[in-house]
DNA sequence: TCTATATTTCGTGAACTCTCGAAATATGGA
DNA sequence: TCCATATTTCGAGAGTTCACGAAATATAGA
């Protein structure tokens, strides 16, 4: 989908390592499913029910989502890496993909430091908070 | 841009607290302008280049992009908060907005770990990791 | 086998994104 | 004031995403 897009307008980009570069492609593909009202809620409901996942059924119970709108975005999601799916009786269970989660936020993180590491101390603070809550970790 | 979406089908959200979550529609349209390669390159070449920014022209050189098409780009991760400009002469400065980048890695992160906080270490290792290159932090 | 439940696939129209050429605006220097 | 440089704005066409209704597929149980 994402990968597809157009090339025209991007010579160039690999003079500073753009092109050819599998990890900002695949970044690119999991940031366009998670832009995404809806994606970006199915994932934050799968990432909370942990790595027993959840039903589609109850998924789309949970959204509002009508059966087969959640059905592409679910696709979506698992082709951007960021959800797996098993089947169990009638029901198809999905579970957030824990490892590309951290893969997308180490490609932002190395983003964020390469060039002035200082700066990225906040950010690095910033998520240990968001992780732990107010607790120490 | 992506906060003008159409609404439909996503009556029912709100009830797992996803519509008028200003966070939420904050990180989508930061995660919607950074879902762009040539966006999400030039977001890099900015972090890279640290408070002092870099002028239009530089990142135009740097990324191969057209004046005209970068200028729409830089004003799309400008309006999602990611990048701030000032003019210096002729030129105009572009940077990226750390605070942003920090909120947004917080907030993927606290979706991260809301549900099952010992499967989310990882990602804070990874980011750190990313962070910090090999060398302990 | 028949029926109900669960989910996906297909086709379509509307809305949106993207890139481009051309023109406009802004600044600095001759 | 005139000109060159730097960047943005405007308008349009091509391509993509999105959500929906209808139909298809898969599984479980009567």
């Amino acid at each position: 989908m994402a990968e597809a897009r157009r090339e025209s307008g991007l010579a160039g980009l690999a003079d500073f390592g753009y092109s050819g570069n599998m990890e900002s492609t695949d970044a690119v593909s999991a940031l366009s499913a998670l832009a995404h009202p809806g994606r970006l809620a199915i994932f934050r409901l799968l990432v909370r029910s942990g790595p027993a996942g959840m039903a589609a059924g109850d998924i789309g119970r949970a959204t509002g989502m009508l059966a087969n709108t959640l059905s592409s975005n679910l696709t979506i999601l698992t082709q951007a890496g960021l959800a797996a799916s098993r089947r169990d009786g009638r029901s198809i269970i999905y579970r957030a993909d824990y490892q590309a989660m951290s893969g997308l936020l180490a490609f932002l993180m190395e983003d964020c430091c390469a060039g002035e590491p200082a700066i990225c101390a906040p950010a690095i603070a910033a998520a240990q908070a968001g992780a732990c809550g107010t607790k120490a970790c």
